[in-house]
This record gives C-alpha cells, structure tokens and sequence, in this order.
DNA sequence: CTGAAAGCGCTTACAG
DNA sequence: CTGAAAGCGCTTACAG
C-alpha cells in the first residue's frame, strides 16, 4: 500500500503539504502541486478512506436503506433496480459512494448500528411506509436523511415522492372520459390497512376524482387483496358476464400484470371487456400483451431529487421545501378502451388540468 | 459520538479490555465482561468503522461493482434487483457490508480507486463480460474478488454462474420434442458479437443440442439484433405465412417479452404459430400474456454461492474449484407447442439427461 | 507558501 | 486475566 508519506518523500515536501495539494485547502505552489501529482500518480497513490475519514469525521458514504421485504418485493420490485441505479449514478456526481443496506425486514437495529459506527455521513430511506420505524431511528441518531415516499408523520423529514395522487386522479378521468362509470382500484393492504404512502395517495386521488367528476363512489370499489392468491380472488366478480366494473386501476406495475394474466387466463379480454390502468410504468406494463396504458413516474427524477437534498444537507445547507413531488405522466397504450356498453358520457365535466 | 473511551471508564477498566471483550481474542473474565456489555449498551457504543479498519486494516466491507450500461440494462434489468438483494442479503449473514458500485460504464478506475482507497476487503464483479477489463484490473490490484459470469480468460478467475449452455440443450430439446426441425435463437449482438459469456454459452448450449438431436445448424438461426428496433427487424422473416422458423429461443427475459410484444402486434400468435421459450425466469416471464416457458436460474443461489466463496477467500481459505455453475431448471408453461405444421417426430433420439 | 505536531478511535503486540 | 504503549494513515490547527 501506497501512502501520504511515500508521495511526499518522492516529491520531496511535506505530508501535510501533500494532503492539501489534494484537497485544496491550502495554497499549494503550482510547481509543487505538479510535483506531488506526478509523484502520486507515478505510485497510483490514493488516500486512504479509513484514515481520511477517521481524521475528518466524514466519510462521503451515503446509506441507501432499501427494505426488502415481502411487501416491498411483491409489490415495487419492478422499480426497485431503477432507484439503485439512479441513486449511487447521482452520489457518483457528487463524490459520494453508496453502502447498500438491504434487510429482509424494515428492522432498525442494523441501519442503527451502522450510523453509530460513523459509516456514513448520510441516509436515503428507500420505500418509505406510512409507518416506517426508520423516520423515528434516523431522528434520534441525529443523522441527515431523505426520505423516498411519504411517511404518515412527515414533519420535519425531508421526503422524495411522486405524485400518486394526481396519477390516481389522471386514471379516473381517463377512463370517465371513455365512459366507463365503474371503476375499481386494486391495492394491496396488510392487516385491514395499505402499508406505503402511494397506496394511500393512490386511494385519495381515486375518491378525489369521483367527487369531482360527480361519479358515485362507495369502499366496496377499493379491491384489496393480501397477496398474490388474494388478488385473483378478489377479481372474482369481475369474471361475471355482467361485471361489476369495467375499468381496474392497479396501484403498482406487478399488480397489472398480475391482473392482466389472471383476466386473460379466465377469457376475459383486456381492453375488449375490461380496461387496465397501472400507476406505474415499467418493462412490466410497457412490454406486457397488451401494453398496460400507464403513469409514468420516473425514479431517475426521484432519485435526483433526493441524493441532490442530502448532499446539500450535508453541506450544510438546509432544503427550503420538506416535500417534493415529481409529477407523473400519462402514457395511452392498448389496455384501455370505452366500455362494452358505454352509459352516456360526461366528458364535459371533466377537468382538463394537467 | 460515544467511543471505547466512555465504555472504559463507565466499566472501571482499560480500553484494551473493552475491545477485547468484543472481538474476543483475548479472554475476560466474566464479571469485567458483563459490566463492559452493560455499559456499552448503556451508551450505544458502537465502534467507530473508521478507526476500527485504520487499526485492523480490514473494513468487513465487500464492494458489488454493477456495470449498469445500455447493454446492460437491455438485456438482464430483471434479474438485478434479484442479484442486490441477495447478495446484500447474505453478505449480511456473514457480518459484511456491501458498497454498491453502479457505474454508467464499464469504466474501471472507480473500481481501482476504491481499491486502492482500502474501502473493500474485497469485491464482488456482477454481470461479467466475455471481455472485462474489471477482472485484470483486480488481479493487478491483487484484491481477493468473485466473478458473477465467465469472462473467456477465465484463468485464476473464481467464477459462478448458471449454466447457460445446458439451458440452451433443455431448450432446444424442449422443442425438437414438440415436434419443432426449424429453431431459431434470439441474441443480442455489439459489434459483430455477443458481449456475455451467457450469449456464447447459449449459442454453444444451442449448436450442440441440435447436433446431439442430429437437427439441421444453420448460422443464421442465430438472430442476431443490435438494439429493440432491431429485434423486430431481425423477427421480420417468422411473420412470413410460412416462417422459416416455428420456435424461438430467447436468450433474455427482455428479449423474450419484446419478441412477444413484436409477434403479437404482428397478429402473429403464441404459441399457436409460433413458440417462444425464454433462457431466463423473471416477473417478465411468468406474469405474461401467455406465460412464458422459461429455463429458471436462481440468482439467489448465485449469490449465495458468490459471497461464500469471498468470504471463505478473505478468510484465507484457498477456493477448491474456481468455477462453479449452478444448475437451471426447465418450466414449462403455454408459450409452447407442437408447431402447426409438425414434422415427423424425433421424439426416440432426443436424450433425457436432466 | 510550507513544516512539525497533535489527534482522530480503534487494534495489537509487549509486559506483567 | 488486565494494562500501558505504539501505531494504523490521514487532516488540521499552530507556527513561521
């Protein structure tokens, strides 16, 4: 191993003055600075993290908390590579690297002990819950985060999402506008209640949009579903001849596909005898038979967003806004269509806002 | 930020016994033991990483470079998350971090300067290319690293991966079964060739079989498509009435649910006028319109195969194979069928190896 | 513009 | 079984 000292006897100066050649925090004569360059590159010299930050107190590690467990992977794992991507390429721009912390389970301990132990100067919270324990950790441990989707007690966290309210509302109005005046929505809950913060907006946005457009809305539109089984189970009675909807918005990418295999496997024929919605846009709903018309919402505006709020955080800055939403966008493909016996249109009374 | 010091004074003894009461490489006497655990728990000590490595100039920490570019994300985005989560996951077993290591490119001076920087004990290459400058890069690092995929060097490399080649065999079998003489396979080419070692042994799995079978090889059965537009280009001649071929074999899920796509837009039914069969298992393949028939690998056993072998080798165990190949496993599902126009069967010389 | 010194919080021989 | 000391490779006041 190559260090600060083997550098500095080859250029002839100072450790000290190699370190500042380097870090720029001290005027370093320019023919000095060559030297120390050339010498340092001569030896591919690179300094060495664990003394770097053991001295400086600061790592340029960022946490990226990604838990994956069984609702996490059923429901968003189709984004999920998406956000990993785009967030240690964004931490790259800003000389940041990034410790992944998947856990089998959303537990705390370990996300706990590692910001303890001083690895990272900073958390991004990936698929965030409405109750999420990690807010309440990180806010203890005193650390700067970012939180990516909406906890239920949002104040003071900084927080990423996209905005599943109005995609919500965008997938009503699409399919009022062909006609359709029973919709349902698929969205998957666990013990009684939806787990992530999307779920939730998802359900705003489709009882906001029914009263808007002045369509009758009742519970029983909400199809919720605990897993995979219950999710065809609960499509039962849209297998009858004369189903109760005719129009299913599905809150994720894995639930459409899920939807539109189980429709097909029965005979039923999307969009011929039910239209298909996803609130989400991946390989799954652009590259599926049909193509699903989609929200787009994209993980590389999310992702940017959030690490570019940390890393000003972590430079001291403090974010103006806690909440940022990045807007969704409406995709038309081939799972939609007007229903089969299509009641009077109302298209007048739609919004037309974007 | 609470260090050894505090633990020792709050217990009444020397620092030295506090971390030897943790590491356990020297005895304690019980009593001194408990009041040191109580007090460190008491605090919420956690040892400082940085320090921690400085001193014992090893991080627990295990770098996952993941060369996300375009050939890349085309081709095998669905099993990524699979690999991260795995990895991560059983990296976790052994009490090791992961540093993800996305890059845009195949660049590998981030890798050497993570290296170099001492940030990972050792490294973790996923998605390895026939020709990848990542593997001379660590061997002239001489940092203990594990190549998920097998570059053509493969010497001194420990490497894992699924068995594309036997896939291929399963896959063509599958269909000379059926009935099929006239087979072609999907393969995603950069320059004039493939660009993992998955496509070569694909290739390899596939001329083999059909010489095994004693089918007909023609080199132009080997579909060769630069990008999406060009799948559908290169698909153009299997919309003809009467296709050349009545099977295709792809080598990705991507590639397989593009095919699909392209075939059904085309009017062109699966598997009624043609079969499809996929060399890989993902969400893309199984959620489906029709599922499709797939050869399943495990990325978890790859993982997990993966990290054992680093760890064991960090441990300083010398490796007693250095490839391993995980077995893959043929699911058969409805994009499948005797053609419409069978043959006559062949079904008696097709071998049965699992 | 540069150097000599102290210190970051641990681990690990060295002693007893 | 326990302690006192040195040292890991940096950064950063302190001096000049």
């Amino acid at each position: 191993m190559v260090t600060i000292y083997d550098v500095a006897r080859e250029a002839g100066v100072n450790h000290t003055t190699v370190s500042h050649a380097f870090s720029g925090k001290r005027p370093v004569a320019e023919a000095t600075r060559e030297r120390i360059f050339e010498a340092a590159r001569k030896l591919g010299y690179q300094a060495n993290a664990a003394a770097r930050s053991l001295a400086s107190r600061s790592t340029r590690i960022v946490g990226l908390a990604a838990p994956l467990d069984l609702p996490m992977r059923a429901l968003a794992e189709g984004s999920f590579s998406r956000f990993i991507m785009s967030i240690g390429d964004r931490l790259n721009d800003h000389g940041y690297k990034m410790l992944c912390l998947v856990s089998p389970d959303p537990d705390t301990s370990d996300l706990v002990s590692i910001v303890r132990g001083g690895h990272v100067d900073g958390m991004l919270l990936l698929q965030v819950r409405t109750d999420d324990p990690r807010i309440a950790a990180m806010q203890t441990e005193g650390i700067p985060f970012v939180a990516i989707g909406r906890p239920r007690e949002a104040s003071g966290v900084v927080r990423v999402d996209a905005d599943f309210e109005h995609a919500a509302e965008m997938a009503v109005e699409h399919l009022a506008r062909l006609g359709h005046r029973q919709i349902s929505l698929l969205s998957a809950f666990s013990a009684g209640q939806p787990v992530f913060g999307f779920q939730y907006h998802a359900i705003a946005g489709f009882r906001k949009a029914h009263k808007a457009l002045g369509l009758h809305y009742n519970s029983s539109q909400i199809l919720q579903h605990g897993d995979h089984a219950g999710l065809a189970e609960v499509l039962e009675p849209l297998l009858a001849p004369r189903p109760a909807s005719t129009a299913i918005i599905a809150t994720t990418d894995i639930e459409a596909a899920t939807a539109l295999r189980t429709l097909s496997a029965k005979g039923i024929r999307v969009p011929d005898d039910i239209s298909l919605v996803a609130l989400a846009d991946t390989r799954l709903t652009d590259l599926s038979n049909p193509p699903i018309t989609a929200m787009r919402f994209s993980p590389d505006d999310m992702s940017r967003a959030a690490v570019d709020l940390l890393v000003a955080m972590l430079a001291g800055h403090r974010p103006r806004r806690m909440e940022h939403l990045v807007p969704v966008e409406f995709i038309e493909r081939e799972s939609t269509k007007p229903p089969n016996t299509a009641g009077d249109q109302i298209t007048s009374r739609i919004s037309t806002k974007a």
